[in-house]
DNA sequence: TAGAATACTGAACATGCGTTCAGTCGAGGA
DNA sequence: TCCTCGACTGAACGCATGTTCAGTATTCTA
């Protein structure tokens, strides 16, 4: 139960006090970190500090708003037709709009922190990749898996991951210019992944051999199709022998 | 400047209330995170929350002495011989020992936060996968890279970005077990990993020459020395030589 | 043994936080 | 016209934080 109406599709009529409040809190939370204090927010929204807290209910209220907003925005960015290829030229293109690139940096800064809104996010992008990868292996542009729902999570996790270690690591000079920092991630890491994808690291499959026999009771052989998944489920139960 | 005597060798005579704060910090700034308040440090070490303040001046002051600590007891762990393959493993195995446990959470809280000692830390498995990739490439079990140390690089952001993403989207119900959530980290990535290094991902080298002919010149052709980095000049110029 | 320096405490201070609340303003319905 | 209800404000509350400080105990030095 939040407090009053929830405009329930953010289509029109979105210059409220309430939506004014919930971008303002949208880019803060993503230029300075979910730290930024209520006051902060209700002085960038031109309104008082109680304001907020009489439509959202508490910071956690706001905090979620923000949430549904933004996977909802990313959610109809994507369906309005571009598949810019790989996760982060998506992100790409949407960063280089002055409208949603603050959808991406608070994105980026749920990833890090791990909320709800970085499961949904993460979630949603597998679904894509398994999409994608499913369609190039029928294609036969892609290479077939043992597990291609872990293979989808794993490249998914792989990417994103990369990039927010690397924003960590290279915290860019202006914390707003969000399509600033991932194309000097993509220049620095294009050709190594471009690299990776195509050959791969090792020159023999000695290293899947050794995992495959360590993983597996010799009996059961070779690529079978991909029983269960070693993806979701969180599985603190090891499986060795 | 800090206050008093340094330990500068953390060998021996370490049971002082200094080092017992310390201790606590790193042990729950990895479990519970940074924002712990000096008054939990001082209660868990035992001591007055302004004793912290007379050994170490401020609480940053008490962060920074952890980096200095946890980034010399890493070091020592990886020169006292173990070079236990991935980064992962090793990681493993000093999550394995209760002594050194903290550390790797203390560690993996830091590469959330990017601070000093998340870069050091990073820099230096960097140069270990630079040593253990030349290695390969003479021996002949890794293909060789159009540029070594990018790939250095992206190996182990990507491997620790994804490692960091992995533990914010599956937060482990015991926040101080590091070894378990390594080895369900492993146990969830280890497949897709051995077979995406064995194998790569595409089946043909397109999506590598379609980047390498978007950030070449076409005049320039094929494998050559790693020349400079590709596109982009905004580059805060970190590691070039 | 006398004195000085240091380790250490406990209370207090200042600040910022999220939140509460009494009350004002303005529009809409009876 | 009155009345109600939601938007909205501004001041205050309670709390937790990092930090300061006066004072006490302890240890070292001469």
């Amino acid at each position: 139960m939040r407090s009053v109406e929830e405009p329930a599709s953010g289509d029109t009529s979105d210059l409220t006090a309430r939506a004014r409040v919930r971008d303002a809190a949208i880019g803060l939370f993503g230029r300075n970190g979910f730290g930024t204090g209520v006051r902060a927010i209700a002085e960038d929204a031109g309104v008082s500090a109680g304001l907020i807290l009489h439509h959202f209910g508490s910071k956690e209220g706001l905090r979620q708003s923000c949430d549904e907003h933004v996977l909802r925005m990313i959610r109809e960015y994507k369906k309005k037709g571009v598949q810019a290829g790989s996760a982060e030229q998506m992100l790409m293109a949407m960063a280089s709009v002055e409208e949603s690139a603050p959808l991406v940096g608070y994105a980026l800064r749920s990833l890090q922190s791990g909320g709800n809104l970085a499961k949904s996010f993460i979630d949603h992008f597998v679904a894509d990749a398994e999409e994608w990868i499913a369609d190039g292996v029928a294609a036969g542009t892609i290479r077939p898996s043992r597990d291609e729902k872990a293979r989808a999570r794993f490249v998914t996790v792989q990417g994103f991951g990369a990039l927010m270690l690397d924003l960590a690591l290279n915290p860019p000079e202006d914390p707003s210019d969000f399509a600033g920092m991932l194309r000097g991630y993509i220049d620095r890491m294009g050709l190594p992944t471009a690299e990776l994808y195509t050959q791969g690291l090792m020159t023999d499959s000695s290293m899947l051999d050794a995992y495959l026999m360590y993983a597996d009771p010799p009996g059961s052989d070779g690529p079978g199709p991909p029983e269960q998944d070693a993806g979701s489920t969180d599985a603190p139960g090891d499986d060795k022998p």
